[in-house]
DNA sequence: GAAGGGCCTTTGAG
DNA sequence: ACTCAAAGGCCCT
């Protein structure tokens, strides 16, 4: 166990004796923080005893759930200096329960409310967010997690002294020095043009993304569709999971699964009509409507099992 | 707008 | 052991 003071511990001034340490968020709404952080919008996130263990804006935390809120730990920043940066990060002034009721004659969407209460959409580094998805494309989140985790060891800064295994997100500018071949050496196959280029280009327009904050979506996503390597699919998870955009609505292959099955009586239809259907069908709950429906059709599987049609199964 | 081919490599079902 | 789809799409035609 650590010492109650450490002389070694890289001139921060401070204990890294995480009991000691550990402050607890309180909050008011409901929270699933491991359903949350594993529902493949961040990728940074580690098991770490019994929570959680990830850099947020080059801040170490770990995290567990606590009956009345989050317990965590962080550094280098202090807990009390990271608290709300935590707390901006899981978006726990979101109004859930007010969500749910806004939505409680969808039967779909409310079956999925009910298995997975306290499921947050996150507000991530949007930069950090744009590079992870571009990577994910057409991948898995196990090859997903290690090339993003290689990335930042290759190309991040150690977080402290202290701690040599956590890495800073490597900026648009070391990103844009590394070169294709490279980036295909570490493994990240055809994606390596596409993260070589977009790096390029967000360093070379000096783009500051974390701006499209405040647009309106349809300007946001024109301005991130406008970068070599990202589709319809990547620009709405950025606008979703990392710039606060309540319209974006990522239609993946599970998202796509979902709606044919639940929405459209199983018949093929299109990204773009689903894209255009989530916008009338949710309007501004859009983004909030994507993640539930994505992480309640993706943890039942590839297909549905035969004999039990989608629709029946899940009806109450 | 819609549709189809090609793409790197890894994962995991069979 | 070994094969072979499928994998959280995008670009280009």
């Amino acid at each position: 166990m650590a010492p109650a003071t450490s002389p070694g511990d890289g001139g921060l001034g401070r204990r890294h004796d995480a009991a000691a340490l550990m402050m607890l968020l309180k909050i008011s709404g409901p929270l699933d923080l491991a359903q949350t952080l594993a529902s493949g919008q961040a990728f940074r996130w580690r098991r770490h005893g019994q929570g959680f263990r990830g850099v947020v804006d080059n801040v170490l935390f770990t995290v567990r759930q606590a009956p009345d809120g989050v317990v965590f730990e962080s550094t280098p920043e202090s807990e009390e200096a990271a608290a709300p940066r935590l707390r901006a990060y899981l978006r726990l002034d979101d109004d859930l329960p007010a969500l749910y009721r806004r939505h409680h004659g969808d039967e779909r969407l409310a079956a999925a409310f009910r298995a997975y209460p306290g499921l947050r959409l996150l507000r991530q580094d949007p930069w950090e967010c744009l590079v992870c998805f571009v990577i994910s494309i057409y991948s898995n989140i196990v090859r997903i997690s290690g090339n993003v985790g290689e990335l930042c060891r290759r190309y991040g800064e150690p977080l402290t002294p202290a701690l040599p295994d956590a890495f800073t997100f490597p900026s648009p500018a070391r990103l844009a020095e590394v070169g294709e071949a490279e980036f295909r050496d570490m493994g990240l196959g055809f994606r390596a043009r596409f993260l070589s280029r977009l790096a390029g280009e967000v360093l070379e327009l000096g783009m500051d993304l974390s701006a499209l904050r405040g647009w309106d979506y349809p300007r946001a996503k024109a301005a991130l569709l406008g970068l070599y390597g990202v589709g319809e699919k990547v620009a709405d998870c950025v606008l979703a999971f990392s710039l606060d955009q309540p319209e974006a609505f990522p239609v993946d292959v599970w998202v796509r699964r979902a709606v044919q099955e639940w929405y459209f009586d199983g018949r093929n239809v299109t990204d773009r009509a689903v894209r255009l259907w989530a916008g009338e069908h949710f309007g501004r709950d859009a983004a909030y409507a994507q993640q539930y429906l994505f992480h309640q059709r993706r943890l039942q599987g590839r297909t549905v099992k035969a004999g039990a049609t989608p629709s029946a199964s899940l009806r109450r």
